[in-house]
This record gives C-alpha cells, sequence and structure tokens, in this order.
RNA sequence: GCGCGAGUGGUGGAAUUGGUAGACUCGCUAGAUUCAGGUUCUAGUGUUCACUUCGGACGUGGGGGUUCAAGUCCCCCCUCGCGCACCA
C-alpha cells in the first residue's frame, strides 16, 4: 500500500473533529495546561510558511499534554482590525468587515489543513462586536481609573497611513508598517497611562519564565534610572527643574540646556534679548522628523539665552542656559545641567560653544574627553563638601543635601512613555467616549456597549488628520448620558493593538454574554502557562497586554498580576534570495561567470543591477523577490505531515532559517520509510531486547528535547530509531511505540498506521511513553582510547568495566602497543563508560642503541 | 556607541558540569533496481598525505593561555545578525 497523504490527512482530521479530541473542558480532574500562540492577523495573502513554524511547534507541545493526561486549552483567533484589511477595502470598494470575513475563512480553511489541534468552538475574532463590546468595555475601566486620559500633544503622524502612530511603532524614523517617514504633529489624542505601570512591569518580569533575551528588552525599552531631580533657581525668578542620575557631579555643572520645546521658554519671551534667534532655532528643530533628529553622530547645535541664567546651587555661580535639540523634552523634565566634564554629548557641546570644563571626578582627561565612567570608587574633586569622597559615597551624600535644603530629592526616571492611543481610522474599536459641550469628556454607559462602528460611505483617511467616521454626522450625534445634553462621540478609533491586549483571557470562556469572562472560567483556567510569538512584539503586544493585565488585575478581573507564565519565541523563516549568486541555477552561474570573468564579477554585476540587497544570500520572504513559499503548495506537493516535520527540522527553533524547497524531502522520504516500515513488523507485545536500550533512550530524548523546543534533534532521534529498525528488525510493540513518539510531530500518518497495525482508540489518545534510564544502557560499551589527548584506538568493554580493567585493555590494544614502543605510561586518566586517556613520555634508555 | 546572540564540512545544522567533533538531513560520487520520471536500495563523502595495507598530519573566525584532554574555560582581536540609540 502507498502513502497516501491527502486521503489520510482529511480522512483524521474528519475524525479527529467529529470526536471532539482537541476541545478543552472548563474544569475536571485532569491537570490544565494553556498553550497560546499569537493569533493571526488574517491577511489577504493567506498563510505563508513562517506562521506554521510558532504554530505546529506548540501543537507539538499541546498533543504531547493531552498524552501525558493534561485537560489542555489551544485556542486560535484572528486579529482582524487593522490597516491592511482596511486600504484594501479602500482600493476594491468592499467592506472591510466583508473582506475580514473572507480572509478569516481563507485562514481558517489552511489553518485546518495543516492538522493543528485547535479548539474550534472557542475562535475568537476581535472585530466582532461580541467581543471589541469587551475590549470597549476595559477602556471604559480605564478612564473611570483615569488611566485613559485626551490631551494635546506632539505625536508621530504616518504621512501615508495618515494616522497617529505609538512611540513603539516608530522603527528609526520610519513607519513600523509601511516604511513612510515619521514627522511630529501637535494633536489631541486619547492615551493610556502605561508609565503609571512602569515599575511594576520591569519588577515583576524577575518571577516570570520568560526568554532572557525578551526579559533584556523589555527592561530595555521601560530604561530605568535611578538619580536625582534638582531644582536650580533662574534669573528670571523662576525655578528651572532638572533629572540627572549624577547628582555626585553637580560641581561641574557650568550650564543648562533645555529642549527646544521647553515650556519655561514661553513665559521667559519679555526677558530674553534674543528671542528672534530662539525662535528661529525652535522652528528649525520642529521641522525635523524624529529620523533627522537622532541622526548618530550629528553636531552638536544650540543658542544661548540672553536674559535669563540659572543659578548652580552648590557653587552660587551663574552659569549660562542653552537650547539645544540633543535634549529631548520627552524625556525626564525636558532639561539638563550639563556637566562636560563627564558626560560625552556635553563635552562635545562645551567644545563647540567654548564653555568651561571643570574636572570633578578623578581618573581621566577632561581636557581630552569626557570622563564618564560612573566607577563606584574614584575621588571626588574640586567639588566642596564632596572632596575626597568616593563616587559612591557623594551620590547619597548629596541627595541628602538638596533634601535638606528643601531642592531635590530621590528620583526615578524611565524611558517608557504614556501610550499613544487613538487612531484617525475607520477600520478599528470606536473609543466609547462622549463629549459633551457642558460636562466634558463622559463615559458612555457600560449597558450601551458594544458602541457598533457605523457603515460609511468612504473610510479612506483624510489629511487633516480626522477619522473618517466624523462624516457620520448620525452616528457622531449623541445625548450627553450625564446631562441628557446634545453630544458627540469620539470619533477616532482603537489602535490595533487593543484587541490583542486580552484575547487570551476571552479564550477561556468565548460565548459569555455577561462578562469577559466568567469568574470560573478564570478562576480554572487562571492564567496561560506557555506563551509563544515572535520577538517583534516584544516591546508592544507584550508589553501592552501585560499592562492591561495588571490592571483588570488591579480593578479584580483576573487573579493574576502576570498573564503569562513561560514566554518562548521563534525565529523567523527567510527565503532564499534569487538576485544572489550562490543562488542561480548552474547553467545561469555558468553563463554569467563567463560574461564577467569570475564568481566576483558576476556577482558584482548583480550587485549593481538589483542593489546592494543582492549581496545577501538568504533574505526575508517578500513578494516583490518572488521567493515566498506558500503552504499550500507544501502541503499539495508532500502532505500536511511532511510541512509540519520539515519546519521544524530546519534548525534552531530559536533562531531564523532558511527555507529550502529540496531540503523538504528529506521529510517526506523519512515519512516513507517510516510508513515502509509497517511491512518489516514482526509480532510482540513488548519492546524487542535488540531495541529496548535504544527505544527507552529515544523517548528520554525526544521528551526531553519538545520540553527545551529543540525539536530538530528530538526528530534527529526519531530519525536514528528509524534507521537502527531497518538494520535490527523490529515488532509491533517497536513500531506502535515509534507511533506514538511521533505522533505529536506528524499526527495523521501516526493516527493511520496506528490503525493499520490494530491499536485501539486514537493514537493522539494513548499515553505518552515512559522510559526506564535502568533500560537505557547498552550491555557493551564502545571506549575510546587516547594517547596524549589524541584518539588512537577503540576498545569495547562491558559496560561499568572497572578503571584498571579499561586501562589494561587499553594496554592489550596492538595499535597502543605500537605507541608504546620506547616510551613509558606516566599516567592514566579513565571516564567511565566513555574513554582512557595515557599520558607517556619517552623511556630512560639503560644501555645505548646499538 | 551600548545591550544581546552567533561564527563548526559543499549545504541546513548536531555535540558545551571540558572527555571519540561533524549526529540527523540536503547535496554530491559510485554501484544496483526500476528504466519517461523528482522512485527505491547499497557503499562512500571534513581537508590533505599515503593510497597495496596498517595508517599519518591538519581541522570548529584569528592569535595567545590553562589542562592528561578545549568547539566548550580564560585573555586579546576580527566578522556577521538582532535590539536600542543624543534617555541626561
Amino acid at each position: 500500500m502507498k502513502y497516501e497523504f491527502h486521503q489520510i490527512e482529511k480522512k483524521w482530521q474528519k475524525i479527529w473533529e467529529e470526536q471532539k479530541v482537541n476541545a478543552a473542558v472548563n474544569g475536571g480532574d485532569k491537570p490544565k495546561f494553556y498553550a497560546l500562540v499569537e493569533f493571526p492577523y488574517p491577511s489577504g495573502d493567506g498563510l505563508h510558511v513562517g506562521h506554521p513554524r510558532p504554530y505546529t511547534a506548540l501543537d507539538i507541545v499541546s498533543r504531547k499534554r493531552r498524552m501525558e493526561g493534561y485537560n489542555v486549552l489551544f485556542p486560535i483567533g484572528f486579529d482582524a482590525f487593522g490597516l491592511p484589511t482596511e486600504n484594501f477595502a479602500i482600493k476594491n470598494h468592499v467592506h472591510p468587515r466583508e473582506v475580514t470575513k473572507r480572509n478569516i475563512a481563507r485562514f481558517t480553511d489552511q489553518l485546518k489543513m495543516l492538522g493543528f489541534s485547535f479548539d474550534w468552538d472557542r475562535v475568537v475574532d476581535t472585530t466582532d462586536p461580541e467581543y471589541y463590546k469587551w475590549t470597549q468595555w476595559i477602556f471604559l475601566q480605564m478612564f473611570k481609573k483615569g488611566l485613559a486620559y485626551k490631551t494635546k500633544m506632539p505625536v508621530n503622524w504616518c504621512t501615508s497611513c495618515k494616522c497617529v502612530l505609538a512611540n513603539e511603532e516608530v522603527v528609526n524614523g520610519v513607519c513600523e508598517r509601511c516604511g513612510s517617514p515619521v514627522v511630529r504633529r501637535e494633536k489631541s489624542q486619547w492615551m493610556l497611562a502605561i508609565t503609571k505601570y512602569a515599575q511594576r512591569l520591569i519588577d515583576d518580569l524577575d518571577d516570570l519564565d520568560y526568554i532572557e533575551r525578551v526579559k533584556i528588552q523589555q527592561r530595555n525599552w521601560i530604561g530605568r534610572s535611578i538619580g536625582a531631580e534638582v531644582s536650580f533657581k533662574t534669573t528670571a525668578g523662576d525655578e528651572m527643574l532638572i533629572f540627572t542620575t549624577r547628582p555626585d557631579t553637580m560641581f561641574g555643572a557650568t550650564y543648562m540646556v533645555m529642549s527646544p520645546e521647553h515650556e519655561l521658554l514661553k513665559r521667559w519671551e519679555d526677558k530674553l534679548t534674543n528671542l528672534a534667534e530662539v525662535k528661529a532655532y525652535q522652528e528649525e528643530a520642529a521641522r525635523k522628523s524624529d529620523f533627522e533628529r537622532t541622526e548618530m553622530n550629528k553636531e552638536k547645535t544650540g543658542v544661548r539665552l540672553q536674559g535669563v541664567a540659572a543659578v548652580n546651587p552648590v557653587t552660587g555661580e551663574e552659569i549660562p542656559i542653552f537650547i539645544s535639540d540633543y535634549v529631548l523634552a520627552t524625556y525626564g523634565t525636558g532639561a539638563i545641567m550639563a556637566v562636560p566634564g563627564h558626560d560625552e554629548r556635553d563635552w562635545e557641546f562645551a567644545h563647540a560653544f567654548d564653555l568651561p570644563i571643570v574636572e570633578v571626578v578623578q581618573g581621566g582627561d577632561v581636557t581630552k574627553e569626557a570622563f564618564v565612567d560612573k566607577d563606584e570608587n574614584a575621588r571626588m574633586v574640586n567639588s566642596g563638601f564632596l572632596n575626597g569622597l568616593s563616587v559612591k559615597e557623594a551620590i547619597p551624600t548629596m541627595i541628602r543635601w538638596l533634601e535638606e535644603k528643601g531642592i531635590g530629592r530621590e528620583k526615578v526616571n524611565f524611558k517608557l512613555r504614556d501610550w499613544v492611543f487613538s487612531r484617525q481610522r475607520y477600520w478599528g474599536e470606536p473609543i466609547p467616549i462622549i463629549n459633551c459641550p457642558k460636562c466634558g469628556w463622559v463615559p458612555m454607559d457600560e449597558k450601551d456597549l458594544p458602541l457598533l462602528l457605523p457603515d460609511v460611505k468612504s473610510y479612506e483617511p483624510t489629511d487633516t488628520g480626522e477619522s473618517p467616521l466624523a462624516h457620520m454626522t448620525d452616528w457622531v450625534k449623541c445625548t450627553c448620558p450625564k446631562c441628557g445634553g446634545s453630544a458627540e462621540h469620539e470619533t477616532d478609533t482603537m489602535p490595533q493593538w487593543a484587541g490583542s491586549s486580552w484575547y487570551f483571557l476571552r479564550y477561556m470562556d468565548p460565548h459569555n454574554k455577561e462578562a469577559l469572562v466568567g469568574k470560573d472560567a478564570i478562576d480554572y483556567w487562571n492564567r496561560v502557562d506557555w506563551y509563544n510569538g515572535g520577538m517583534e512584539h516584544t516591546t508592544l503586544h507584550l508589553l501592552y497586554s501585560r499592562f492591561w493585565h495588571k490592571f483588570l488585575y488591579d480593578i479584580g478581573v483576573v487573579p493574576t498580576s502576570e498573564p503569562y507564565a513561560k514566554r518562548t519565541s521563534h525565529g523567523m523563516i527567510l527565503g532564499l534570495n534569487p538576485r544572489n549568486f550562490a543562488n542561480l541555477d548552474p547553467a545561469e552561474q555558468e553563463k554569467l561567470v563567463a560574461e564577467f570573468g569570475s564568481e566576483e564579477g558576476a556577482q558584482k554585476h548583480l550587485t549593481e543591477k538589483y542593489g546592494e540587497m543582492a549581496e545577501h544570500p538568504i533574505v526575508k520572504m517578500s513578494k516583490s523577490l518572488g521567493n515566498v513559499v506558500n503552504p499550500n503548495d507544501i502541503v499539495n506537493q508532500y502532505g500536511a505531515d511532511t510541512l509540519r516535520l520539515y519546519i521544524m527540522f530546519i534548525g534552531d527553533f530559536e533562531k531564523a532559517a532558511p527555507w529550502q524547497d529540496t531540503a523538504v524531502k528529506g521529510s517526506k522520504r523519512f515519512l516513507d520509510r517510516v510508513w515502509n516500515l509497517e511491512q518489516k513488523v514482526t509480532p510482540g507485545s513488548a519492546y524487542s531486547k535488540e531495541n529496548e536500550a535504544s527505544i527507552h533512550r529515544t523517548i528520554k530524548k525526544v521528551s526531553e528535547d519538545i520540553e527545551a523546543m529543540k525539536f530538530n534533534t528530538a526528530i534527529a532521534a526519531l530519525m536514528t530509531l528509524v534507521n537502527e529498525f531497518y538494520d535490527k528488525g523490529l515488532n509491533k510493540a517497536d513500531y506502535q511505540l515509534l507511533l506514538k513518539l511521533l505522533s505529536p510531530f506528524t499526527p495523521h500518518i501516526a493516527e493511520e498506521l496506528w490503525e493499520m497495525t490494530g491499536g485501539e482508540g486514537l493514537c493522539c489518545r494513548q499515553p505518552w511513553p515512559k522510559y526506564d534510564v535502568s533500560k537505557m544502557a547498552d550491555a557493551e560499551k564502545t571506549i575510546a582510547i587516547q594517547v596524549g589527548g589524541k584518539l588512537r584506538s577503540t576498545v569495547v568493554l562491558p559496560a561499568d568495566s572497572p578503571d584498571d580493567a579499561v586501562v589494561a585493555a587499553a594496554l592489550k590494544d596492538p595499535k597502543i602497543a605500537k605507541q608504546m614502543e620506547g616510551m613509558e605510561l606516566v599516567k592514566s586518566i579513565v571516564v567511565k563508560n566513555k574513554l582512557v586517556n595515557l599520558v607517556l613520555k619517552p623511556k630512560k634508555l639503560d644501555k645505548p642503541q646499538e
């Protein structure tokens, strides 16, 4: 019989669905396990081969857990609000809802085709009013607690999406999504006060089982620094507040700098004698995009304020104030004390403007460069009452002094900014807030939720920055819930990150009409046990959802302050670059070499033709390069099991890996061999003697590797086992063991062969095999014999042979005997069951050789 | 610049309480089977010298070091990827 994967896969997918083998139950005696993968954005392109990598990984874990007796919740859903759908809808004159429906249907088919063991009765769709009702509800709770507020502020404006972006969505000054330039605009926006949770978001990372690089990235993003806030008197009469991490260096503060946007500047207008110059600089700074402002190695520019100066509180000296765009309005207080001796930027600025540089910490040469080491043991100089103290002592001494004088205090500062939460687009959750001319911003009544998205004729974004909803006068007009007067709905919508910030809770209780999640359900499932997702979400979705969860914890909705016990991350699937010489077909290569003289010449030609990108043999998959792999094609050609196997075998799960079409057939070949192996099976209800040790070793290896996400080596171990079965023969018990181990990876073929060999019930419902360490060891061991650390021979000995027996056997070995000629044994090292190393030295000759 | 990670055959990648480097694939070579096939099987495949045999030398980005023994530990250097980036 042939391995007819198409039929087999359809057959078992149907049976699993009918028998609901993957349904999670809310409650029961089994231990619970909640495995989560990031739900997809249902794009018009359908699934690409990147999707199945994390899905297959947690599918394997989930299937193994079920076999181990867990009640497993492994759900899937769709994060379906967002710009691509809206843009597609605009271009093709279809309603985004229709587009979304079609895309979800397509994704569902594709996901089912791959045999993932999702519980399809728990599918969540963020654009479903029954779902976004609760997204809106959470927003209302945040509003009521003062965590959601509207404020006028400079925002990131994407010139192409015509929409504001959160800081997290701006990458190198361009839009994370479309790559267009981002400019600064003054706009009134809804904000979420994530900064109020900054401390907890950092501290609580310590107890979580996240891979380290995720923790590090979140810590860096939140960016906590400890220092002091100090107010400096000015000659204008008011005070200038600054933040510094180096209060110890205050005696070295020879000037001040504030950002061009600083609010004090407005108040000082009548005192500034060079106001025109100041204004010109402000305008110049405002015109620059984020990218221009943050370009590295930038020359320091600025303007000295004439007419106002500050007073250094420790030295009592009057020092000048500058404005410069190297000081950011959005960090700290938007102003700094400049210590050019001990800060690189200040040093550069001081040099450019010929300002005095004072050394206050010993250890460098401040005439040559800033000495920035925060060496705790370095001594203070030129620092009045701090002189002679170490940096370590000087910091608290200075803070105490500032507190006594009432002009400063210890202060923790964060890089994290509040979250810009409104978008001027159509396809998102409407913000359930009403603008009343009398009462201001008023929350909608909870019982009026969901606030439905209206059907609009045109959802094109506008250049004015107004939401498309603003044109829907009927929808906009409403009555104020507070005073009953006429009022207006907020017309901005929520960002795409809103719906995904709590979706994992909805899976626990997806059909609940009374609450976002029922108490029984949340008490039972508690939180996600294992969450796998992309590194690109570390400072976006992962951070946002932790924030929302902490809020929900604070208002008593969820029982845990953290949503995910464990977080792992997969590497990207890359593609071969068809424009790189190495990836051309041989005929093409030959032709180019003939034409350009050499491979280097040929590559140079390709680089000239296509640009620098052609230099890289492995690149991201992209439509424009035509190297995108569609999982449907692989399934059609080889079957879902082969795709699943290959995508897990491709390499280290956490690292990026290039898709190679030719390598896929190795996985197919393996499954063919598993299939054909059935012909060789002899009767037997216990593991055969000759395979027993290998079987126990393989069970251990596969079990442990799945937990460690080392799927590639787990599969290699299974391949080795199959190779051994071909060599040594196998019985039915051996074969069925193989099928059980294979079942999480390639469930369809495992199920079919299980049935063919007369296995009872379903393979996926068998208990996960156990291993016995005492049965893993071979009776005989191959011992390596080294001389001076170099392998010279091997010898086969009974397991656990005593050291002296090993040495004796080694010395008897003919190859070793040859090595021993003219030498004597100095010492020998034996590593049990592994090797013996003989250390030799030349024999002293008793009599001269003839 | 700072942080994190990584450099191993023709290729994807194994192997770190230091203990036989290259498991398991792809590719390639030879043979067999089939013979229109992207089929299957057997043997081989790090480089190199010897090649009649035994075998020898070298080999994990480069250079030092520790050790009976180093891909693994220590010091210096180079390259690449990712993240952050004037954060006071």
